[in-house]
DNA sequence: GGCGAATACTTAGGTAGCGAAGTATCATCG
DNA sequence: CGATGATACTTCGCTACCTAAGTATTCGCC
C-alpha cells in the first residue's frame, strides 16, 4: 500500500531523533488514532455546519440525547460528560434555550436543581447532523471489509479497556 | 473480555435509537478511535503540566520540532500545521517567544517573512514532555502483542489512507 | 520602472470558555 | 431546631482564539 501522512512522520522521526528511544508501531498506532479522530472532527465540523449549528451546540445536543435517559439532564451531568466547566455550560445553556433547541426547567423536589431538556426542534436538527455524520462515517469504515471491521474493533476494544483501567 | 464504555454506548444506543439506521461495528471503532485518542489527549495534558507548559505551548513546540526542518519554521506553516488562524499564532508566539522558548528572526531574502527558531531551552522542555507522554503511550501499547500492533497498524493505515483521499 | 495584486505578518474587536467567588437551597448533627 | 457544611447553579474577570481590517513588503506585467 501507498504510504500515508503516518508513515512520512515516522521516517522524519528516525532521520531526525535518532537518540530519542521510541518504537515505530507504537508511534504508528497513535499516530494513525489521533489522525483519523482529526478527520472525523472535521467531518462532523462540516455535517454540524451544514444543518446550521455550531460545534459546541451540537456536542452539548449530542450528549443530552445519547444518555441513559435521552433529552434530558442535569446542567452538571452535561458539564462532566463534555469536559468543560460548570461556567462554561451555563453560557452554552444560555444560547441554546435562546436558539430554542433546549429548555431550563425547575426541579420539584430540589429548588438547587435545574432540568434541561430538548424540545422538540432540538432533537430534529440534532437527528438531521447525525445523518450527515453517519455518511462522512460510513464512508470512511468501506475502506474496511466486514471481517477487517470485527478484527480492528476487537484490538481497539484491548486498548481502550487498559485506558478505562487507568483512569479508574 | 469484559465491556469497555463504548460496549455501554452502542447498547444504549440499540434501546433507544432503534430507528435511527446505524452500523454497530462501524460506530463501534469510531467512538473507540475517539475514547482512546480522548484519554491520550488527557495523559499528554498531564505530562506537559508536569514539565511546566501549557497545552497550545507544547502543540507549537511540537509540530515546530517534528517538521522537516526541526526547530525552525514560519509563522504561516506553523498556523496551517495547527489548525489555528495566523492571529492566533501570533499570540502564541508572543508567548512562546517572552517565555524563552523560541525566537523570531526577520528573513534576510524577504523582509515580510520571519523566522521561527526554537531556543536551547525550548528543546530541552519539549523533550521532558516527549518523555512522559512517551511513557504514556508505551503503557497503552502493552495491552497488545507485538503481532496485534502489526495487525492494528495495518488496519488503521487502511482508514487513514482513505482518509486522506477524502481530504484531496 | 512603476502600479496593482498578492503575500506575510500584526493589530482590533468580539466570543467561548476557565477558575474563583457569589447566591440560594438542602443535609447533617449537636 | 439551628448552625455549619455541602451542593447546584450563576455571575465576574481574564485568556486564547477567531474574523476582519491594517501595515509592510514583494511579485507580475504592461
Amino acid at each position: 500500500m501507498a504510504e500515508d501522512w503516518t508513515d512520512r512522520h515516522v521516517a522524519r522521526w528516525k532521520d531526525h531523533w535518532l537518540d530519542l528511544a521510541f518504537d515505530e508501531a507504537v508511534e504508528g498506532v497513535f499516530v494513525r488514532v489521533n489522525r483519523i479522530d482529526r478527520y472525523l472532527r472535521r467531518a462532523k465540523q462540516r455535517a454540524v455546519a451544514e444543518v446550521g449549528l455550531t460545534d459546541f451546540e451540537y456536542d452539548t445536543l449530542h450528549v443530552l440525547m445519547i444518555r441513559d435517559t435521552p433529552g434530558s439532564a442535569s446542567p452538571t451531568e452535561l458539564a462532566t460528560e463534555l469536559g468543560v466547566s460548570g461556567a462554561g455550560m451555563t453560557g452554552r445553556l444560555d444560547g441554546l434555550e435562546k436558539a430554542g433547541w433546549v429548555r431550563r426547567i425547575p426541579a420539584v423536589d430540589d429548588r438547587r436543581r435545574v432540568i434541561v431538556e430538548v424540545t422538540k426542534a432540538g432533537m430534529a436538527i440534532w437527528r438531521q447532523a447525525m445523518d450527515l455524520r453517519g455518511r462522512a462515517e460510513d464512508d470512511l469504515a468501506e475502506a474496511l471489509t466486514e471481517r477487517e471491521l470485527a478484527t480492528l474493533n476487537r484490538l481497539l476494544k484491548k486498548v481502550t479497556v487498559r485506558s478505562e483501567e487507568r483512569e479508574g
